[in-house]
RNA sequence: GGCGCCGUAGCCAAGUGGUUAGGCAGUGGAUUGCAAAUCCACCAUACGUCGGUUCGACUCCGAUCGGCGCCUCCA
């Protein structure tokens, strides 16, 4: 089954064929650091991180360039309120967006390339316009000639008439044509400016993107991504500045992802925030500019605060990509739950093998996916048919939603293993039977790590794991089992039910007693 | 005005021209001293509305309603 990609371009999916065999260069238009990162920053970056993971277990060596937007409007006029300057404004929001990465699980990044560091490259593809007479200087500035290329408008599917019919900009009329866009621009006293032999002055928006993908994954991409709001004008100008200055394809597959939204809610706003005046719907207005208008949005560190990094991580794969994300607080918690019974599974498999989920090994390429014991051959023959119908699923452009639901069948599917073969009580020295199980949950990983979860123990709340609060509860359970061993039921559900108040889960089980702090 | 996207059971969410998505919630049973966890079963004969094509459409076509995005240097 080949790998099949939805192409923005061609606006089909497409059989997957690099440029050259068995490699990828990967290109995501990364932030503009001006200020924290948001929730809809996330979404790109662990989409595509989790197309590089798939990718390379098919086998593919991925090159994957992210680049850092460290020069623009937003910047200056940002940095100015602020009182800094752009370096330091950039800098520091650098970090954060970076922090936010980590904490997300996004490490598949081979490079974050910068647009100020780029300025050399960035001009010599606007002199190669130039001369190509695809560009023209004008009092300073210099500008791409939209009517010169002839494939304008290709991957946003519309015409040079439409653009300049459709557009609600005033006119330049220094222009050529409306559609024509910066590729450099003169500068005012106090910005940062660079020499150019067009004067001094700064990049347009899109020619940094041409500039740092072509230098670090060649002329022509095999993935070029970015949210579907960079499809028109940004990605249409990066196209046509990149073709007409090299001649070749720019980028073979363009994935687009879609956008966060704020829910419900966020929909009643746009129909009747003149009629009702509730607090509710304002408040709701207020949700929908936090995402969808992404002015003053919430920063992912306060989401992640209120949700653990991984069930946000979660949450964002369980819709498929090209999808708009139905954002909530309610749709994140509900992901959190569904998440429960998986590490309820891996604390199961501990108690009954005495090893640490976190700790097992786990094959990074599809052509060493774990071997499946041949015993009991019908468990075996369904973990390799879920492991298909995963593969399956991502290879269908990476149906990250179908494929998440393979992890809950192969949950299931574990979970009855350990049921029938009462391997919690009188199983536990089959060995046959155990090193299935390591072979089942060793795959769950093996598949989860393509999704980027899964891979490291959750942070424990502070305050369930110290020496105090687990000796304590030694003591408690040690008085609870006393009773329990004089049948005083009464006492003992009474411990439990009080720990229960204090969000503490207590389970009776056959070989013992556990105990766990609720989220 | 132009270019697009979406509408699937209480909720979230895959998918398909005619055979199971999955999760959460809920119900019944097993297990348990009772719970929890887990297993088994049930769970809706669901696909915005109206037409059309077809032996047959949730799936294709048209219209319509509702929601959303872009055309503004928002990922």
């Amino acid at each position: 089954m080949p790998l099949r990609v939805y192409n923005t371009l061609t606006r089909q999916k497409e059989d997957f064929q690099t440029v050259v065999p068995g490699k990828v260069g990967m290109y995501l238009c990364g932030p503009t650091v001006y200020k924290p990162a948001h929730i809809g920053h996330m979404v790109g970056p662990v989409i595509f991180d989790t197309v590089k993971r798939y990718l390379v277990y098919q086998g593919y060596d991925v090159k994957f360039v992210i680049n850092i937007t460290d020069v623009d409007d937003k910047l200056i006029v940002r940095a100015a309120e602020r009182q800094t300057t752009v370096e330091k404004l950039a800098r520091e929001m650098t970090q954060d967006y970076f922090d936010n990465l980590k904490t997300i699980g996004v490490d598949s990044v081979d490079l974050f390339p910068y647009a100020t560091e780029h300025i050399a490259e960035m001009l010599d593809i606007i002199q190669r316009l130039i001369d190509r007479g695809y560009a023209y200087p004008l009092e300073g500035d210099v500008y791409f000639d939209a009517a010169k290329d002839a494939d304008y408008g290709a991957l946003s599917h519309r015409s040079i008439s439409e653009v300049m019919a459709g557009t609600r900009v005033e006119a330049n009329d220094r222009k050529r044509h409306p559609a024509d866009f910066a590729l450099w621009k003169s500068s005012k006293p106090g910005e940062p400016a660079w020499d150019s032999p067009w004067g001094r002055g700064r990049p347009g928006w899109h020619i940094e993107c041409s500039a740092m993908s072509m230098k670090y994954l060649g002329e022509t991409l095999d993935i070029h991504g970015g949210g579907l709001d960079l499809m028109f004008p940004h990605h249409e100008n990066e196209l046509a500045q990149s073709e007409c200055c090299t001649g070749k394809p720019f980028a073979k597959y363009w994935l687009h992802n879609g956008l966060m939204q704020a829910g419900k809610a966020a929909g009643k706003v746009g129909g009747g925030h003149d009629r009702h005046g509730d607090v509710e719907l304002d408040k709701a207005a207020q949700e929908a500019g936090k995402l969808a208008g992404s002015k003053g949005a919430a920063s992912v560190k306060e989401l992640f605060a209120k949700h653990p990094p991984e069930t946000i991580r979660f949450f964002l794969l369980a819709t498929h990509y090209r999808s708009p994300i139905d954002f909530s607080d309610d749709n994140i918690a509900e992901k959190g739950k569904s998440l429960e019974g998986f590490y309820r599974l891996f604390e199961t498999y501990q108690r009954i093998t005495g090893q640490d989920f976190y700790q097992l090994a786990v094959p990074s390429l599809r052509s060493k996916s774990t071997a499946l014991p041949a015993e009991p051959a019908a468990f075996t023959a369904e973990l390799a048919r879920l492991r298909d119908r995963f593969c399956e699923s991502m290879d269908d452009d990476f149906n990250t939603g179908a494929a998440t639901s393979i992890l809950f069948d192969l949950r299931t599917v574990i979970n009855a293993f350990i049921h029938e073969q009462k391997l919690e009580t009188t199983g536990k020295s089959n060995a046959t039977a155990i090193a299935a199980l390591t072979a089942a949950v060793t795959l769950l990983k093996e598949l989860a790590a393509l999704l980027g979860v899964f891979t490291r123990p959750l942070p424990r709340s502070s305050a369930g794991d110290d020496e105090f609060a687990s000796g304590l509860m030694g003591l408690v359970l040690e008085l609870r089992a006393e009773a329990r061993a004089t049948k005083n039921w009464p006492m003992s559900d009474k411990i439990r039910d009080r720990l229960k108040a204090l969000k503490v889960v207590v389970e009776d089980r056959p070989d013992g007693v556990t105990w766990r702090r609720e989220a």
